[in-house]
DNA sequence: TACTAACCGAGACGGTACGTCTCGTCTTCCC
DNA sequence: GGGAAGACGAGACGTACCGTCTCGGTTAGTA
């Protein structure tokens, strides 16, 4: 925030923001159409009647503009789960991620996601403490007073996390979904099930 | 007819088991060595000395190549285990599993893998029938005989995948780790879910 | 053992010559339908009804298939062409020579006949021998009746040739084609001209 | 109209001449050294340092390439002929083809490029618009002068090409070769036929 | 107002992988 | 042993994309 941008900024004509939005806007909708492995940029190019060059000014690699594109367009961090027991919030917590992996822009985008978690192990500790820590709290709370291990509040967030990961890209029929939540919530699965609250079985449709 | 179709399997040169190896072989280690992006099917040719139609011939693609070269469904088809109880199948798949993801060369692969999935349908359903069947039968009969819907099976199999994959790809303390096969057993299998205990009533925290 | 042939002829099963003459005749439709460029070994088993080793077994190389298909198909050697002057002979050569190089089967064989000759001298003799020989004798005498030098023979000869070859090949307009043999005939074009006779110039037909 | 088709024409990088004249000059160089047969694009690609695209860029095949290549249309575009009569112009004509004609690299690749003529009906029609128009202009009128046929421009044209062809392929004695441009050019050109002269009786040379 | 540096689209460049094709050989079964 | 089927190594084909580089032309801000 120094005074750097005036010499930086000023000289030549400026770079047209439009050409960002435009590019990144393409390569969402490329992305999902035609996914990650057919995704070119020459593509991204066309669609935003945008020159290759003007990409390449920007981005130094499709990588880095597909991630930009991808991950710099959220619109809603994480929300917090308000809940009352762990049952509860697993279950809540299920039907948002469910959600968010199914959404055709994240399937596009999970793959490549994943490829720079494996590479850089920065990002492992980075989406542990963004993506997971509030609602993870909150859970943990939920667990205390449950008198369980407070540990489990990751352990549970892994499996939702990969079960939703695993459906969103490999499929997987309704009936079989439909039962996740439950056994990860677990425990009182005989206990309170009698009264057909939310652990009742749904029906298998197929 | 004559009987026709018997002469149809002996036509022609037979084709030489040995290449389906070497090619495996030679995939599996370029893909720790330079990764999915950079893996082309004329390195695997050079390295396995092969022709490049020889591998055409087998595979449709660089994807069914390397889907099956990290599987390796051919020389051990996914262990059936034998198991006495539900919680012993699940803690058994659970270290099988995460030993399979964490094989360097299942590691380098799955991201790209993945992606590739969405251009290949019949790779999506052949992941579930050749990897999981063989497995999930003994686990539903183990299911049965304890009074738990079979359907549950698939459900187990989906959260004991997506667990090791997450844990594989993203890391995760093994605190957390070894708490996964105790979370997807359940607790109430051999106590019945005693009494008291964590079970009781889930107490509204805030 | 006894005589010798026994070991040569009788051992195993003999060759089946129809598939000689289906393999010929293969080379010899597809070279028309085809060309030389676009003729194949498959093809032509196809065509056959045979296997590609049975090809192979035979010749050596599809050049020499093609080779013996299109060459060892003489049907009618070279008429000697009776004439009572230069200019019928030439037109009536002419006339002849046009026909041959316009068969299909020749228009098709023919550059790979050309490029044997360059690369065979041997052959640029035999070729003058057998092919010119007995046309040309018959024009020397002609030559040499009308004070003419015999060496023009065989240089008419090349002009016909080469004019028909060119036509062939590179195609050509029916009104220059028709101007061909005046052109070569030549001297008496008024002299003799006038009756009517052979050097009439013919209509263009397209 | 508003003048833009001039800029039409600055659009992009210009391609760079040098790397024609570097393709050219390979595939001369490859065409001598291992003949059309053995000939392939990326082998001239590798000669004139220059990737495979840039080729298919400009010529779109093999055929075409080679086509422009040999007769090298480019820089001496068949130098039209400048001759006073039609004999003269006759035998510099017969000269000149005759040299190109037994230029190695043509020897190379005259039957390769016939036998491809019948797939690219384009270079048919071309080697007749570009190859023979400029010189056959120069002679119509020549012909128009000496009160005979301007259609025999493209007959004589023929002759000349066809008897170079031949004599380039197939051999022919000096003393043939020699009489070719003399009967083609006719005698009757500067006496008009009428007697004593030049064009009486062609006296033998050699 | 004029200069000038950085931008812009179009498109050529070398490099490289793709998946297909054909060649000539080799290998297996069947007759 | 001949014959058909078909796999094999080698290698050319023509296409597509990557990331870089020229082009000629435009668009600010500074002089």
């Amino acid at each position: 925030m120094t005074g750097m941008e005036q010499s930086e900024r000023g000289r030549g004509r400026p770079r047209d923001r439009a050409i960002d939005d435009a590019a990144l806007r393409a390569a969402r909708e490329l992305l999902v159409e035609v996914g990650w492995e057919r995704l070119s940029m020459v593509a991204i190019a066309e669609r935003a009647n945008v020159g290759r060059p003007a990409l390449y000014r920007r981005w130094p690699s499709k990588t880095h503009l597909v991630f930009e594109a991808v991950f710099a367009w959220q619109d809603a961090p994480t929300p917090v789960l308000e809940s009352t027991s762990t049952r509860e919030w697993v279950h809540r917590s299920f039907a948002y991620t469910a959600e968010l992996f199914n959404r055709p822009e994240v399937r596009a985008a999970l793959p490549g996601l994943m490829a720079s978690l494996r590479d850089h192990p920065d990002l492992q500790s980075a989406l542990w403490k963004e993506f997971g820590r509030p609602g993870v709290a909150s859970l943990e709370e939920l667990l205390r007073a449950e008198d369980r291990p407070a540990i489990d509040a990751q352990a549970i967030m892994t499996l939702i996390i990969g079960a939703c990961m695993v459906t969103s890209l490999a499929g997987g029929s309704p009936a079989v979904t439909a039962r996740l939540p439950e056994l990860v919530a677990g425990k009182e699965v005989e206990g309170k099930e009698k009264g057909g609250g939310p652990g009742k079985v749904p029906r298998p449709q197929r």
